[in-house]
DNA sequence: ATAGTTCAGTGATAAAGTCACACAGGAACA
DNA sequence: TGTTCCTGTGTGACTTTATCACTGAACTAT
């Protein structure tokens, strides 16, 4: 493997005394991380996998906030770890993977010693900046059919997404009736097919073709 | 004084190294922190006055994502400095104020050899995550005349605020002529009163009304 | 006073969000 | 093999917000 996780670039001494009160963690597809309001349990630092957050507004509607991936700690939950408040958002595993639960008297010893595991977690909370940042300036300035055509782009590795439209308002922070009516006008465009929860993209959204052709 | 910087709380021997080589600067309202694209040349403290931070989409609109206050560090520069890129965003100094410029040396050590500074640094990021996941929230699902009433109380200590439709357009991420309608409908239901450059709250939304009564 | 600049107001139109409801596709079950 | 139920999708009507294109008002400098 080229890739180490941030625990293994450890030294020796440090790693193993770390790994003896980490627990790794299994976690299928939908399980839940934690929920709004919930209470920090540990740092997850997820090793494997795929994990979306995303928080619901007073009117009930929610948004998916960010993802983390390999070597990505949870900074919402130092943030909770360190406040004692609850989490203002949920965690959800999308795809199925491995996290490492790291309780606060680790990090702590972890954050003191090791230079490497301390630049691991100023990246993740430069990463969850720029995320959001990027977010912001999403939500407010572009137009919903450019993000909706960005979305399933970015997502079209195989010609067929399966995914509702309900869920596919929550990625983007809208109305299911809004990404209902989208989605149709680009089927009327020839861009996707549509049926039951799964979108197939035709047109020039399916970059699959493009790379088969 | 009952509030330290968080300067202040280092150990005496770190203290005196670390003020050696950073330099104090004050900053009158309006000065340019940094611009967008720049590249990062320090870690800003603030130790006295307010920050905007406010980015600018393609399209050309800007919104204000956060404010920095006393004891903010800018995590924004954090990022910066580590990842050799340049800014997202733009600094403007709002209340006049002085911030102290830490190299990046100085910076490492503090977080090699001070818990305390190690907490703060957590704190500040806590703090922008916060931000701006609120941020994204109202963005995405709170109408825009409730935002901007609740933007109006919010700076209500005195009964009168200083400022143009189009900077209140940056402030809430919209345009300047929705910003004129709105208030021009509050002037209607005698919440405000308008005239060039300033904004008189005087029905239900002066606080200080209230206060004085 | 005059010219130039910045601010604010407003109509027309397009995009997006909300509300209310109809209907379609599958799964479960009799 | 229907019938029932649930979830997902389609759509009309209407409101709110964004955009475009102007007009005119208020201040500034000369």
């Amino acid at each position: 493997m080229p890739h180490h996780s941030i625990l293994d670039i450890l030294p020796e001494q440090l790693r193993k005394e770390a790994m003896e009160k980490i627990q790794v963690m299994r976690f299928p597809a939908g399980r839940i991380l934690f929920s709004a309001g919930e209470h920090c349990q540990g740092l997850p630092l997820v090793l494997k996998g795929s994990v979306k957050v995303q928080m619901t507004g007073v009117s009930g509607h929610s948004i998916v906030l960010y993802r983390m991936g390999k070597d990505d700690i949870c900074t919402l939950s130092i943030g909770c770890l360190m406040t004692g408040r609850g989490y203002r958002a949920e965690a959800v595993v999308e795809e199925e993977g491995e996290a490492a639960m790291i309780p606060r008297g680790v990090f702590d010893r972890l954050m003191d010693q090791s230079p490497e595991f301390r630049l691991g977690i100023m990246e993740s909370y430069g990463r969850r900046l720029d995320d959001l940042m990027l977010l912001v300036e999403e939500v407010a300035f572009h137009r919903m059919d450019e993000r909706l055509e960005e979305w399933l782009q970015a997502r079209a590795s195989r010609g067929v997404i399966t995914i509702t439209h309900q869920e596919l308002a929550v990625e983007l922070g809208t109305a299911r009736e809004v990404v209902s009516r989208l989605l149709k006008e680009l089927e009327r465009q020839k861009m996707v097919s549509l049926s039951r929860g799964k979108i197939e993209l035709t047109g020039l959204l399916d970059s699959s073709a493009l790379a088969g052709a």
